[in-house]
Formats: structure tokens, C-alpha cells, sequence
DNA sequence: TCGATTTCCTTAGCACTACTAACTATACTA
DNA sequence: TAGTATAGTTAGTAGTGCTAAGGAAATCGA
């Protein structure tokens, strides 16, 4: 049974203290996007891209387990906005390969390194035991980050 | 300078591989919320009346750093769909009183619920050095989440 | 090989949530 | 009390998710 009203953050329980950080450190990241004029859908699909070079629209939408409707759209969005480009596929006359801009390939770094650089810094303001278990925490929690299989 | 293509998640720096960490498993949180028929949006709201058990526009809107009028439209539909409801301010003619359903406070309750299972779930399959170094390094990264002051 | 099926993508339309600009109504203050 | 500040709303725009429906190319099976 749950309380009412819900105790200060502090003091709850440790498994809630790992998802609230989540989510308000989500909150932060997604405010590193949105300064950089990306909105968090465009931020994922350029990492998807930045990754595997080049991809279909069928491809993305799965990387963003998204419908491909709704990809179709975000790539024609960011088309126009010169951030990506589309060709039609030489293999498949039903597909479209997408591949980043220069610009966009840029930007997406850029972003990339802003979010590196504020959790390293931060790291750096830590002692060495603190840096430590972070390591040991974070190599323990990859699994949890994983979704469950999709079903076939 | 970062390499192209960029390298698998297992061999990056350390920063990157917090961050990544938080935007995967934040997804998977919003799933939850998904599959509870609640949107990002709305388990946010819930969660912040949850906490301070009466809020009013204006202080929602601070909590969530969303504009008023995208609060008015969210509590609106709530209300609507019968999550909240919406009294006048007696302190305060312009003002409104926005106070969970029981509906809504059995909903968010579950949701966090699940969240906190999952979470807890997976510790158990850890040992007890992980679940040391876990506890250590979210104590450590509080801070991280914090967003910085906002200019007045 | 030809018809049926599957796959890839698109179009159309709805829902939700963010924004800014502009407005009303109430409260405060000098 | 006049002027200003604050709380909230309405209106209009943009972005992103969905489903339904459909065209075109690829593939499969008789």
C-alpha cells in the first residue's frame, strides 16, 4: 500500500530512486536536444543513422520502434530540413535509402559530445570510489535497459 | 573527433554509455506508461498532484516546465477522462484547484508500482556486490539530475 | 510463367502535446 | 482608484504517434 501523500524522493526506496533519476535525467537530455533544434524523434533517428550509415524507412522505424507511417513523415520532415536524404534503393524499386547531410551529421555530434561532456564532467567533480561504483552500477544495469524480446 | 561509423555501445566512454543507459531505459519506462493508457504527459501530471495532493495551473505548469496554456489543454482532457477535477480557487478568483480522481490516484499508484518492480526485479538477479555499487553510485548521481537553476 | 500473396512505403485523417500571441478577469500596489 | 501584475484561457501552428487503406514492386507456388 501506497501512502498518501507520497514521501520526499529522498527517502523512497531504491528501485524508484533509479527510475526517477531516469526520468528527470531524460528530462535534461531532451533539453540539450531541444536547444540544439532537434526534437527528441529527430535526436534518435539521426543516431540511428549516424550508426548504420544508411537505412530504409522500414529499418528506422523498427531502430525507433515507431509504425512506419510515422517515419515516413519524420524523414520527409527532416528532408526538407536538410538533415537527411533520400534515394531511391538500386537493389528494391519498393525502397528509399536515407543517409544523413553533412550538416546533420555534424549537429547530431555535436549534440552527442554536449551529453558527454556533461555527465563526464560531472563524473570529475566525484572521488575515485564514487567513479568507481559507477562503473561496476552501470556495466550491472545493461541488462535492464534492454526491452523484452518483441514477439515474433 | 568522433569516428564514423560510430563504435558499438559496449566500447564507448563511460559518460556515454550513462546517458545511452538513461534514454533506453526511459523508453522502456514510457511503455509502461503507454500500456497503462497513460502518456508521458499525464504520468507526469499525476505524479505531481500525487505528491503535493492540490495544485493549480500555474504550479503544475512549473513542475512539468511546460507552458500554462499546454497545462489548461492537459488538464482539460483529464478532467474530461476523468482523472481530475477542477474546482475554483477559493483564495483566489482567477485561479483553480486541480485534485486527483480516485480513479487516477489507483492508476498512478499501480503505474509506479510497476515501475518500481521492474526495477526491483532486476536487482534481485544481481549479487550483492552489483547491488552495493548501485546503491553507491545513485547516491553519487543525484546531483546529475538535477537541472540547473533557471535564470529568474 | 502467371496469379496470388507479401512487403515497402505512402496518403489521409485523428489524437495528443508542445509552442507563441493575444485576450479576460481578478488581485495587488502606489 | 488607476495602473500594473498575475492566473488562466482561447486560437492557431508544429511535431509525432496511431490506424486504415491503397499502390507498386518483389516473391512464391501451382
Amino acid at each position: 500500500m501506497l501512502s498518501n501523500p507520497i514521501t520526499p524522493i529522498a527517502e523512497r526506496p531504491e528501485p524508484e530512486r533509479i527510475y526517477l533519476f531516469v526520468q528527470h535525467f531524460g528530462r535534461r537530455l531532451r533539453d540539450i536536444d531541444a536547444r540544439a533544434g532537434l526534437t527528441p524523434a529527430r535526436f534518435s533517428a539521426l543516431a540511428s543513422l549516424r550508426i548504420h550509415g544508411s537505412r530504409n524507412i522500414g529499418e528506422l522505424a523498427a531502430d525507433e520502434r515507431v509504425r512506419p507511417p510515422s517515419m515516413t513523415r519524420l524523414v520527409r520532415d527532416m528532408a526538407r530540413d536538410g538533415l537527411l536524404v533520400r534515394t531511391p534503393d538500386p537493389a528494391d524499386g519498393r525502397g528509399v535509402l536515407i543517409e544523413l547531410t553533412p550538416t546533420a551529421t555534424a549537429l547530431f555530434d555535436a549534440v552527442r559530445a554536449e551529453k558527454i561532456a556533461l555527465v563526464a564532467d560531472f563524473l570529475r567533480t566525484l572521488d575515485e570510489p564514487a567513479r568507481a561504483a559507477i562503473t561496476l552500477a552501470f556495466a550491472a544495469l545493461d541488462d535492464l535497459a534492454e526491452p523484452p524480446e518483441p514477439p515474433p
